[in-house]
DNA sequence: GACTCATCCGACAAGGTTGTCAAACGTGGC
DNA sequence: GCCACGTTTGACAACCTTGTCGGATGAGTC
């Protein structure tokens, strides 16, 4: 790492105010307001003598000044409170609600969570504190009861990829429990009786939905239900890889396997490559990953649409930002079916 | 998509302020502002009425008008402008931000450019009406000098992975040419005297570096320059996959091929198994992915470290805003050489 | 010329907060 | 009981803006 550096220093100038907007074009700091919201009641000739020492001071409105006085309290600034920015579930969710807001000129501030119930609630107190307009969150905590207090202030609040705990809100989520269920139903199409079922932390709603799903499958088709057969509580791809390998090496293998997210979906994969099994035992994944379609076998999932539960998320956002004071709303997107080949796999002939 | 909605509407409760807390606790508002902040020379009687009315209120300081008022107009909220928030090397970027400002309780405001220059202003214009305590930038356009003003009125701006152009300016960068030329000669190394180039837009300054340092690379190396190897303005996969399928469909196909960014990575690779080709002619892609040692063969990249370049961004930048008036910083990130297999593949033994 | 009326404009207060300053209070020494 | 001094406290102004309201101006009508 390199760095170069050399010796400059500028005094700060200080920012324009309206007032000072208002000496320079010789009128009222009232009128400068006017001009700048764009309202009526300017004569032509000191609304040009305005926009130029707008344009002179290079003015620039102080949003949060105006917010503070202005009727509606509008920052035009919404809080998101997400997993991790950095994963692309995430990060597709939040690219989609800055879409939708940003034909409203309306920002964004963002943060982690990381499945930390105190930074949950933390983050937005930081965000309420901020008075932001409105809050996308997408909940860890067991109990977002504390929410109550901000949504009756006033700050609209919409819940993604889990349900609240503690409160009706609105809530836009996928489809998590028909998802594996019919993902289960797939590999059971192609022959399977024995599908193993490797899924992420129990306490996150999410899991316990589509492992409810599995179960709800392997009951509608039969299938032995074997609790050695179902490893839970996987959180990284590394504690994937390491289920995956021990599931595969017991006794009676699954010739099957259902991972209930993306990163686990990606530890089974390697797991699969490292025993050499990628062409032999099926696997359908949940939640679509880039790159899926590049491995071999393809993968197949049950993919999620993060794009447009953000979309919709963001949309009844500003519905309730625009007056709609009806009840809370809870949304279920569907999932789609992906087949790529993995989830194709029949089992071996001589399998049960 | 199923939506459930049910009918209720709960008035909307004020939020208490400074004057509602000390009416409650019985002092005045000046002493209500001393307690919350924390300030000596408030009795423990009178800190302790306030608490707890503090608590009885629910009481949320509003920092946007505690900022107007306070002396170093602090907002505790920086702006990020990236190239797509949904992309992996951005949301590593704002992640790693995002950790460093945590530790100091200082909020992300974060938008998405797609390499619209348009788009860059805007958002930075609405950053600064915003008042934002500082600005973490990477650029699009190709000047930045419409930000000069910002700097000046004491908004401390770093651009990160992409050099500022008409203003001079901290910036952390990552070693392109230094790269793009390692990659060039781990090919070389391999035996290989043909080797394609695949680039993004070329207005795009690490794109003009990387190809830059292929050049380099070649005249070191001596290979032969031949300009129908050369694929440009490569943007999305899709355009990556058809432009590498003509080059190998050519008459006098190179034997491994430079890929200058990510996508277009992800596009060759899809060429290459498109062609059957994957174990035959070898690849480099600049800048790491997920997946890239579960593709068969695993793919050898040069990688950056986006979330390293985040953080020394975001360190610098509170540098500047704990009062480091230094001359403009340029730090230059190395990258790494991850050798997996497809850039160790040896030329066909008939390849000149 | 007196009147109405509409338009344009600025003085003023307010939004929630903090910096300044001076008044009130308590303590200790004489 | 008085004074000096340090601590605690609140009144007030200010930050940058917008909402309210009334005054000034000018045109149009009788």
């Amino acid at each position: 790492m390199v760095t170069q550096s050399d010796p400059v220093a500028a005094p700060y100038r200080q920012r324009a105010t309206l007032r000072d907007v208002a000496a320079m074009a010789g009128v009222s700091i009232k009128t400068v307001s006017r001009v700048v919201n764009g309202e009526s009641g300017v004569t032509p000739a000191k609304v040009a003598a305005v926009t130029r020492a707008i344009h002179q001071l290079d003015y620039r409105p102080n949003v949060s000044a105006s917010a503070l006085r202005r009727a509606n309290r509008r920052t035009a600034v919404i809080g998101m409170v997400l997993e991790d920015l950095a994963n692309p579930f995430s990060s597709a969710l939040l690219r989609a609600v800055e879409d939708t807001a940003n034909e409203r000129q309306v920002l964004i501030l963002a943060g982690s969570v990381d499945e930390d119930q105190g930074r949950e609630r933390t983050l937005v107190r930081a965000f309420s504190e901020r008075r932001v307009d409105g809050l996308i969150v997408a909940p860890v905590g067991e109990d977002q009861g504390y929410l109550r207090a901000e949504i009756e202030a006033g700050t609209p609040t919409v819940f993604v990829d889990r349900p609240p705990q503690g409160i009706r809100a609105d809530c836009v989520l996928c489809d998590n429990e028909g998802g594996a269920r019919t993902a289960v139903h797939h590999l059971a199409d192609a022959g399977h009786r024995h599908v193993g079922y490797l899924g992420d932390l129990r306490i996150i709603p999410t899991a316990q939905q589509r492992f409810a799903g599995y179960q709800r499958a392997c009951l509608e088709r039969g299938l032995p239900w074997r609790p050695a057969d179902h490893a839970h509580d996987l959180h990284t791809v590394e504690e994937a890889t390491a289920a995956t390998v021990r599931l595969l090496r017991s006794a009676d293998p699954p010739t099957a396997l259902f991972a209930s997210q993306n990163l686990v979906t990606i530890g089974a994969i390697a797991a699969l490559q490292r025993l050499g099994l990628e062409g032999t035992v099926a696997l359908v994944g949940f939640d679509d990953f880039p790159m899926a379609d590049l491995l071999k076998p393809r993968v197949s999932v049950i993919a999620q649409d993060p794009a447009r539960m953000g979309r919709v998320a963001a949309e009844l956002l500003f519905q309730r930002l625009d007056g709609d004071r009806s009840g809370p709303r809870r949304t279920v997107l569907p999932t789609t079916t992906i087949p790529r080949g993995s989830g194709e796999i029949r089992p071996p002939s001589g399998a049960r």
